[in-house]
DNA sequence: TTGTACGCGTTATCAG
DNA sequence: CTGATAACGCGTACAA
């Protein structure tokens, strides 16, 4: 028999001691005469005993895993936050399961069902889709969620995100900074809390700028929405010399429809993202973008769930500051003239090449 | 007690039935009276009954779930594949959990006794960096692993993926074609016989057209190594008017660093990738590549892996065809004469603005 | 057609 | 310090 697994019961034998002495010594627990826990570890080791995880959940009704739902896997900056929480995970020996929903309510449901079937009780979700009575069901059901980056509709679970809305501000001050006053916006799903409150940082700053917010497209935060919604605003015809798109993957779209266009960035048109995926580092023009602290959102939710777990009380919404990164695609307007030949490095102020991260507060 | 569970104790109690025919109504098998099934579902219904899979996979010492370890999730390839898995997964009813291993071999193992302790037999793994004996080993212990888009090392498992060394001879024919000489390289790790084999086909083509081989530059598929390696492929001073980059990220990172040399692409230098991420489509300008055939790799892996948990016989490795996908990134080199001012579309071959997908066979 | 009894591997409780 | 014993929830021979 090739799936011939060791158990307690063989290292019982095999020390002369019983199975419930043997489970004591693996883990550590209770008074244990140190010379048996040797005696244990020791014919585990040479038995290449394996921990049934299964009985063991099935026993404790419960696991040492998390899940993790994430919205959309193709989206480069879920990847990268999911390196965060996965590392974080670790640290608290938990494994991380990943469980890719697209977005799609039944597929959250599901599985959410197959977590708890599964007796894990522990998630960070990306963004649900679920209604907030579903999710507040399966909280009274024993599940312990707290929401990563998108808050739960609701405010039906715990929840960890930057603080979008200032990362709005951020950015349309940086571009008013520079001299621009038509600053279009690629804005992203009209339903996700994430997208309203980066267009309401916008709004905020240009009411304050005094200027009547610009044309706006809608995206849904892929790279091709971004390319459709900045052919969009160029059609419309209306008049703009920068677009601050609400992620990153829509302004890479949305430079490639500029260029494709004629429209050279930075020196037409500037162009800021939201995110700091990696790509924005190597793309050409380098995206200035605003950064949300990876390290930081995933420390907090995998920390403040593994408290749930452990029965703490649930806590405020956390709110993490952003920051702007200065790179390339974005550079004071064009002269009033209209047509090619912008003037470029008008000023000191536009940073070329290196990067430059603007203070993370005063927002 | 919120997490209150029904079981089919519970149904048997509320139908006056014994908890064995419950569990047999439930999954319509043996000899059961309609009448009873219906009584059974209803109250299964009434009661919020949701089955314990851990239970399940304790007594059946097996469970309904796949495993997808994947090294890279920051890769766009990655994601793309793991969508087109999950997808054929569903269509079994199997669920897909995403281990992301970042190609550590002691994160592997992890994950991999993990598996083995959550009673899931099924996996299919897109590169593997434990030992040959070690995945051996653990098919022995009742494993099934199939190995998706990299092969297993040593043919010590199941593999299914394109025809990457095809690939390569594709793409260097491509430039070839467009009247190229000195074509550079951009190998990806040396270790993955994915990146050995598009750099065979490179070879391969290179000596039938009776040219030495060019530049070689190394990376590890990320888009920064690519970026890094186009600037050492320049500063060599050696000669070139094309590159093959190994895979689409390097190839747009590679294209990011001829930029910033002054170096326009394709007017000076011509660009190939390999894989068709979707990234390359929006680039500027969009990317000529290889593209590999993921639903198809997808499910020729998936069915597979699952006719091995039904007891099958291990198959033969498959390799599936690439196919050529000319973008912008390519065009006829530029005058003998160096310097600027290289004649853009000098012949009518070189593609510009859409796409043209080659045929995918005679390679 | 339905019910009984036991096993899956582990942990917790209680007794020694 | 250690050992019995009883769950945990489900599947399955075997019996009725």
């Amino acid at each position: 028999m090739p799936g011939a697994t060791t158990t307690i019961y063989d290292l019982a034998r095999a020390t002369g001691l019983s199975p419930s002495t043997v489970s004591r010594a693996l883990r550590g627990i209770g008074d244990i005469s140190p010379a048996t826990v040797a005696r244990v570890r020791d014919s585990a080791a040479r038995l290449r005993y394996r921990p049934n995880a299964v009985a063991r959940s099935l026993a404790l009704r419960a696991s040492d895993s998390l899940a993790l739902m994430l919205p959309d896997i193709a989206n480069p900056f879920f990847p990268a936050l999911v390196k965060a929480v996965q590392l974080r995970a670790r640290h608290h020996g938990k494994t991380v399961l990943l469980c890719n929903t697209e977005g799609v309510p039944e597929a959250e449901a599901e599985y959410l069902d197959m977590l708890a079937s599964c007796q894990i009780q522990g998630v960070v979700a990306m963004g649900l889709s679920i209604t907030p009575d579903e999710i507040r069901r399966r909280r009274g059901a024993g599940m312990k969620i707290v929401a990563l980056d998108r808050a739960a509709a609701g405010g039906s679970a715990a929840s960890v995100q930057a603080d979008h809305r200032a990362g709005g501000r951020m950015a349309t001050d940086h571009l008013l900074g520079l001299g621009h006053r038509a600053i279009a916006h690629i804005a992203g799903p009209s339903g996700l809390s994430v997208a309203t409150e980066r267009w309401d940082g916008y709004r905020d700053k240009m009411g304050e700028a005094g200027i009547d917010p610009g044309a706006i497209a809608h995206g849904d935060f892929t790279e091709g929405s971004g390319h459709r919604a900045a052919l969009e605003l160029i059609r419309s015809g209306r008049h703009f010399t920068a677009i601050f798109c609400a992620n990153d993957l829509m302004a890479l779209g949305a430079i490639s429809a500029l260029r494709s266009a004629g429209l050279e960035v930075p020196a037409q048109i500037s162009v800021v993202g939201f995110d700091d995926i990696e790509l924005g580092r190597y793309a050409v023009p380098a995206l200035t973008t605003i950064r949300q602290p990876l390290e930081e959102l995933a420390r907090v939710a995998v920390d403040l769930l593994v408290g749930l777990l452990r029965g703490d009380e649930a806590r405020e919404p956390e709110r993490l500051a952003v920051e702007l990164v200065v790179r390339e695609s974005t550079a004071p307007p064009p002269r009033p003239v209209a047509g090619q030949g912008a003037p470029l490095a008008s000023s000191g102020i536009a940073p070329r090449g290196g990067e430059d991260v603007r203070s993370r507060e005063d927002f």
